[in-house]
DNA sequence: CGAAAGTTTGAGTTGCTTCAACCGCGGTGG
DNA sequence: CCACCGCGGTTGAAGCAACTCAAACTTTCG
C-alpha cells in the first residue's frame, strides 16, 4: 500500500483534475481514496451499487458485460488517466458491467457526493466530465458502427492499424481472447484471420508482437473488403 | 413557422431546462432557435460541423450512421424532451452520424458558446447534461450487449416487450425496416421472426399493430432462446 | 516439472443474409 | 375510373461468414 501522501501529486496528473487551484486540489485530495487492485481482481461486479467514480492512475482495466454461459463481451479498456464508472454513478443505478484489472493497477476513487460538491464549486470540472463522457459516447457509437457495418477481417485490420506502433511493429496489449471479445469475435476466428493476413504477407505474428511491413498495403486490404460488401 | 414567443414556454417544458429561474430562462430563450424539420428531411449529415445541441420539442428524430452501399445502421431514436448532438459538440468534432426526421418535427437549437456560458452560471445545468449523457451511454452499452450476446429472436422479443403497450397491444412507431436496422437485422429477418412468433400463437401482427395476448408466454419464449445459447 | 491457461488448427454446422420474385396498397396521372 | 408505378413488406431458395466442438500444441507460472 502506497503512502497517502502520494495522492495530491497523483490527482494533479489526471486530466480530470488538472489545473485545479490549490484549495480545490486539497479538497479533492481529502475526498479521494487510493485503491490497489491486483491483476485479475474485480473492481466491481454487475449489480454492485455505483456511488462513486474511478480514475486509473496506473495499470489497465477491462470493462465487460458478463454473459449467461461464462462468456463475456468486452466493452472497453481503460488506461492511466481514464475515468470510468461515472455514467452509472450519475444515473444512480447499479453497474450493469463489471470491471476487472488486466494488470496490477492503482485507482483513485471519489464519492459521488464529494464530486457533486466539487462540480458546484468549479464548473470547469463539469465541463471536463462532459468532455470525458462525450469521448466515451463517441467510441461506443464507433464500436456499434464497426460491429454492424464491418465484417470480421475489416475489424481485425482496423484494430491492428489503430494500435500504436513503432518501427512498423504493434503489440497486442492483452491476451488475444480478450481482444477478440472486444472485436466481437471468437478467439478461433481472430486466430484464423491473423493467419490469413500472414499468408497474404501483410503481417507477421510472433506471440503478442505483430510486424506490419507495409501499412498502406494493409489499409488497402481493408478497403478491398469494403468493396466486397457493397 | 411558429411565432418566436412560443420559445420560452417551450424551453421551460424540456427536462434539460426545467427549474431555471426567470433570468436564466430569459437568457436561454434569447440563445435558442427554433428549427422546423419536415418528415424525411435531415437535421444534419455526417461530416457537418457540430457547434450546437438540439432538443426535440415535438416529433421524432432518427440518429443513424450511413454505410457505403446506401444502407444505414440506426443508432437511436429521439422524441420530445430528448437532447441529441451534445457529444459531438463537446468534442468539437464533426458529426459522425446523421439525423433525420421521422415525422414533421420542431427542434430547439442552442449554440455551444451560449450553452458554455449557461453552464458557468448554473452548475445544475451541467449536472442535467451529465445525467443526459449518462443515460445515452447506458443505452448504448445495453445495445452493444444486445447485439453481441443475444440472437435475432431474443432481440425482436425484447423489442416487442420494451415498447409501451395498452390492452396487450403495441405499435411499431416507424417502418419495420427502420426498426430492423435498430435491432441489427435485415427487414427480411425481422419479417420472418414476426411470422414465427405468429405461428407460435404468441403474437398477431396487423400492419404496425401487434397484439400480445400473453406477455408472460412471450417472455418465456425469450428465456427459452437464452437457454439454447448457453 | 507439471498443471492450467492461452492459442492454433481442423471439420462440421448454422443463423442470418443475400438475391430475387411477389404481394398489396396508396398515390398519380392519363 | 382504372392502369401504372413505387414503396414497404413478405416469402422462398441458396449461400456463406462466423460459430461450435474437439483436439493438439504452446506458453505461462507456481
Amino acid at each position: 500500500m502506497r503512502p497517502k501522501t502520494d495522492l495530491g501529486a497523483l490527482l494533479s496528473h489526471q486530466p480530470l483534475f488538472r489545473n485545479l487551484d490549490a484549495d480545490q486540489l486539497a479538497l479533492m485530495t481529502a475526498a479521494c481514496h487510493q485503491v490497489n487492485i491486483e491483476k485479475h481482481q474485480f473492481v466491481f461486479h454487475r449489480g454492485d451499487p455505483a456511488n462513486g467514480l474511478y480514475v486509473v492512475a496506473v495499470g489497465s482495466i477491462k470493462l465487460a458485460v458478463p454473459a449467461a454461459n461464462g462468456q463475456e463481451k468486452v466493452i472497453e479498456f481503460f488506461g492511466p488517466g481514464d475515468a470510468f464508472g461515472e455514467a452509472f454513478m450519475f444515473l444512480d443505478k447499479p453497474y450493469m458491467v463489471e470491471a476487472q484489472a488486466l494488470d496490477d493497477s492503482l485507482l483513485i476513487w471519489i464519492d459521488k457526493r464529494d464530486l457533486d460538491a466539487a462540480i458546484d464549486r468549479d464548473p470547469s470540472l463539469a465541463k471536463r466530465m462532459l468532455a470525458g463522457l462525450s469521448v466515451r459516447l463517441h467510441t461506443l457509437v464507433k464500436d456499434i458502427e464497426t460491429v454492424n457495418l464491418q465484417n470480421a477481417m475489416q475489424r481485425v485490420v482496423m484494430y491492428l492499424l489503430s494500435q500504436p506502433r513503432e518501427d512498423g511493429e504493434m503489440h497486442f496489449p492483452f491476451n488475444k481472447g480478450i481482444i477478440a471479445s472486444k472485436l466481437g469475435l471468437t478467439p478461433e476466428t481472430l486466430s484464423r484471420l491473423l493467419h490469413q493476413l500472414t499468408d497474404a504477407g501483410l503481417i507477421s505474428v510472433d506471440g503478442k508482437r505483430v510486424l506490419i511491413p507495409d501499412v498502406a498495403a494493409l489499409e488497402h486490404r481493408m478497403y478491398a473488403e469494403t468493396a466486397r460488401i457493397s
